[in-house]
DNA sequence: CTCCAGATATACT
DNA sequence: GTATATCTGGAGC
């Protein structure tokens, strides 16, 4: 491994704080597991109880209830009857905030991400593709219901999350969440998503997604 | 790029 | 019982 690219396990003040810190921090850090290194290249902050996006919104729940737990719990959830989807809680401890890990690079071991992500008899995945979305980077890294409540920040735990020592990060966008209204009402919108400008595994924002009811028998 | 159907755990009435 | 969900892959422009 070269001098540059040497990490080092965050610790657990690196998450026990705001939300949208920690989110901005995790932008070119690192998160490995099971033979695949992704670097982050774009995530969203969800503020826990009071943010109406947020799993957390209602209070804890037993799906929702590792948001509860210590900063730097991994919370991996199960979505739209067929994805999962992971994020790193953040502080303060006990509020539910979590970053959904919504993108990366694979910087290590794209064979072993092939594996998970190329369908035999299709073309290959992009290599671009490998870890765009949230429900795709979870599918590269091997990452599952198994994994959810794991602590991140525990020496021997499977799931590594790391940053470069003293390197260099490129310029940090942030987006407004649309068509969510915070919980001040009207038209207060929350600068929710981060990413890494410039960076080609981050996809376009897809607005509004209105989903249409579904079909009716 | 944009549009759309899919398939199911969870939480709420 | 019903509505919703931190989305993806494929089809069509």
């Amino acid at each position: 491994m070269s001098p540059s690219s040497r990490t080092s396990r965050l610790a657990r003040d690196f998450f026990d704080r705001d939300v949208h810190e920690v989110s901005r921090d995790l932008l070119g850090a690192r998160v490995s597991h099971d033979g695949v290194t992704v670097r982050i290249t774009e995530v969203e902050a969800y503020g826990g109880i009071g943010d109406p996006g947020a799993h957390a919104f209602r209070g804890k729940t037993p799906r929702n209830a590792v948001l509860f737990d210590r900063p730097g719990s991994l919370y991996v959830y199960f979505t739209y009857g067929m994805h999962f989807c992971s994020n790193l809680v953040a502080g303060p401890h006990g509020q539910g905030a979590a970053v959904l890990l919504r993108a990366g690079e694979v910087i290590d071991g794209e064979d072993r991400a092939r594996e998970r992500r190329d369908v035999p008899g299709k073309p290959p995945v992009p290599a671009r593709d490998l870890a765009r979305g949230p429900a795709r980077l979870a599918v590269t890294l091997g990452l599952s219901r198994p994994h959810n409540g794991l602590d991140t920040v525990a020496p021997d735990c499977p799931v590594l999350v790391s940053a470069p020592n003293g390197s260099v990060r490129g310029p940090v966008r942030t987006g407004p969440r649309v068509g969510v209204t915070g919980p001040g009402g009207d038209g207060d919108v929350y600068p929710w998503r981060y990413w890494l400008e410039g960076e080609p595994t981050v996809s376009a924002y897809r607005p509004g997604v209105l989903r249409k009811r579904r079909t009716r028998p």
